[in-house]
DNA sequence: GGGGTCAATATGCCCG
DNA sequence: CGGGCATATTGACCCC
């Protein structure tokens, strides 16, 4: 479901600041800042390589590096045939032990992102290239955002449906008083008048249709502040 | 085999 | 202008 649909329901929804722009991942395209804006600056320190190489420069590795730790291996390391052979056009999927992973997550709930040096630390202790590290962060918070979406986009689904619930209850009891109520109640309020000295309703101000029944004893004062019966 | 997950890459924007 | 970031996309891998 996209936030067009939501609003489609012919109900406007009321709440409070929340921005559909926030919620429209459909067309996310250049701005990433909405994010960036709250996100805590980072210094900048950048490592001898460039930044598109260094993937390149520490390839090798996805297949060497384990985490310490618990001397855990790979996760899924079935195929370590293929590995010895790491050549240079294969891009080979590494996949995070547990350990690394839980140590990343951990650091995510202290700081969803990373300075420089805090990046290094990290990926020292991980066994990983910092860029690895940086990369996590990023697809990390990817998903944080998206997971963040999802919830809005649910929580809004609810609203709608409350909202139009409540609507259609009010119609309905609006249909009711109407049909309970002498004909008068149901002219518009701002069709009617009152005498202020006998305190009778008068018809509207141009009335026909208020001769025929009873004098109602409503007072406009906007329309007809001296007027007498 | 196809869908899901996720690390990695590509691209464009912003800010110091 | 370079670095960091968000976002979109790719591709390896896993699981059913």
């Amino acid at each position: 479901m996209d936030f067009e649909d939501l609003c489609n329901t012919g109900l406007v929804l009321g709440l409070g600041n929340y921005s559909p722009s926030s919620l429209t991942s459909k067309n996310p395209t250049k701005n990433g800042d909405h994010i960036r804006k709250t996100a805590e600056p980072s210094l900048t320190l950048s490592l001898s390589g460039a930044k598109k190489d260094d993937s390149d420069l520490y390839r090798q590795d996805s297949a060497a590096s384990s985490f310490p730790t618990v001397s855990v291996k790979r996760e899924r390391e079935v195929r370590s045939e293929d590995e010895e052979e790491d050549g240079p056009n294969d891009r080979k999927k590494l996949r995070l032990s547990k350990a690394q992973a839980a140590l990343l997550e951990e650091s995510f709930k202290q700081h969803s992102t990373l300075n420089p040096k805090q990046k290094q630390d990290l990926a020292r202790e991980l066994k990983l290239r910092p860029r690895q590290v940086e990369v996590w962060f990023q697809n990390r918070r990817a998903r944080t955002k998206l997971k963040q979406t999802e919830l809005d986009c649910e929580f809004l689904k609810k609203c709608c449906e409350t909202l139009t619930d409540e609507n259609r209850r009010l119609h309905k009891e609006l249909q009711e008083l109407k049909l309970s109520q002498p004909l008068y109640m149901q002219l518009p309020a701002a069709t009617l008048t009152m005498c202020p000295s006998c305190e009778r309703i008068g018809g509207a101000v141009a009335d026909n249709t208020a001769k025929t029944f009873i004098k109602p004893h409503f007072y406009n004062p906007f329309t007809n502040p001296s007027a007498a019966c």
